[in-house]
DNA sequence: TTGATTTGTTAATCTAGTTTATTTTTTAAA
DNA sequence: TTTAAAAAATAAACTAGATTAACAAATCAA
């Protein structure tokens, strides 16, 4: 059980005396799970959210259609869980589902209720973290609304450099939302380019 | 100046007593704004959050090649700023302005920091504001991903039946992220397509 | 080491939505 | 009440990206 990470997380935005750390374990709890497992399975009520210690999470939704795109992609120090379904313990729209061995530290929603009323900076953090979670959800529509789906594809790189090495191309294209087709064609065109 | 409206919305979260609503009084002000007005400026500093009494706001931006998009559309009882701006103190990409004469409460980041470490019941009240706010950003990037141009036109007319009336149609274009020639083209499909 | 499955490429054809241009309707000012 | 400006409609030509289909590499299980 490696409980470090979570703690060093923390720390960049709040500081926790003994007596918070110790009521902060109590209350969250470590899990492992492995490659291919679901996290979330869409149509069961997401119960945890979760902090990545180690591997990578895709957060992804079948359409009408029966298409599969996916929204977001978490590695490690990232959150990954369905907001919606967690906050309103309604069933989710969304699938977790683990690209790699992925470990976390997770708690229920009833755990967080306890957490923030028993250390409010914990709820100022998360405060901050919607935040910033919010203004970069507003980014991508921006990015959707003005940019070509090439220079998404290169916003995406530059934003999240270590991603694109661990999945496939297709889920690439899928978070893109393009084809895969087009994403190949896209970075034929930028090796051209390139030479 | 008209503050009810501020107060009846809180309670509809949580309860706030009369030395919390006093002090809460004390730590925002009410503005009027007029029609054509700039709330927020491209390039400058958000300096407050705004609760809209009455009238209604966009908060859009002008891309390199010139282009105005809407990000969003703000009325009576929602929240108007700049988020981004406004948590970093840097100068906004985007700029809000008044689409109709603007009735607003509204605080400065230094004054919300001051209420949330006085009414802790506020914190918790805009760290669920910012759970739902993220939640229908990303519904917004589902429904790119999986919906027609004309789906996305339907859906929000019944997300939001009062805003259409009040606004240019090739605003509503905008928002959704499509010419003003194609809404138009939609709107005559789905009138032919009643009859 | 082979075959089966998953991932990626290329190219032809197709379509949702854009661009450009012109006309009509509505709004609002004087 | 007229006139100018803003908003909306229509239509033809055009393009970014989708779809389909066939094939090529890479990965992996046995």
């Amino acid at each position: 059980m490696n409980y470090a990470p979570f703690l060093n997380y923390i720390k960049n935005f709040v500081d926790l005396n003994e007596k918070e750390i110790t009521f902060l374990r109590s209350y969250t709890n470590y899990k492992k799970y492995f490659k291919g497992q679901y996290i979330v399975q869409q149509g069961e009520v997401c119960n945890h959210t979760n902090f990545i210690i180690s591997g990578c999470t895709e957060n992804f939704y079948i359409d009408q259609k029966g298409q599969e795109h996916i929204v977001t992609f978490a590695i490690e120090n990232w959150w990954s869980s369905d907001i919606s379904s967690f906050i309103t313990q309604k069933p989710s729209d969304f699938n977790v589902k683990c690209l790699e061995d992925t470990e976390v530290i997770q708690f229920t929603c009833q755990n967080q209720d306890e957490i923030f009323k028993n250390i409010p900076k914990m709820e100022t953090l998360f405060r901050k973290l919607l935040e910033k979670a919010l203004v970069s959800s507003q980014k991508r529509i921006v990015n959707n609304f003005s940019l070509s789906a090439k220079d998404q594809y290169i916003y995406f790189k530059n934003q999240y450099p270590n991603i694109e090495q661990r999945v496939p191309q297709y889920m690439v294209a899928s978070y893109l939302g393009i084809t895969k087709e087009f994403l190949s064609k896209i970075k034929a065109q930028l090796v051209k380019n390139k030479s």
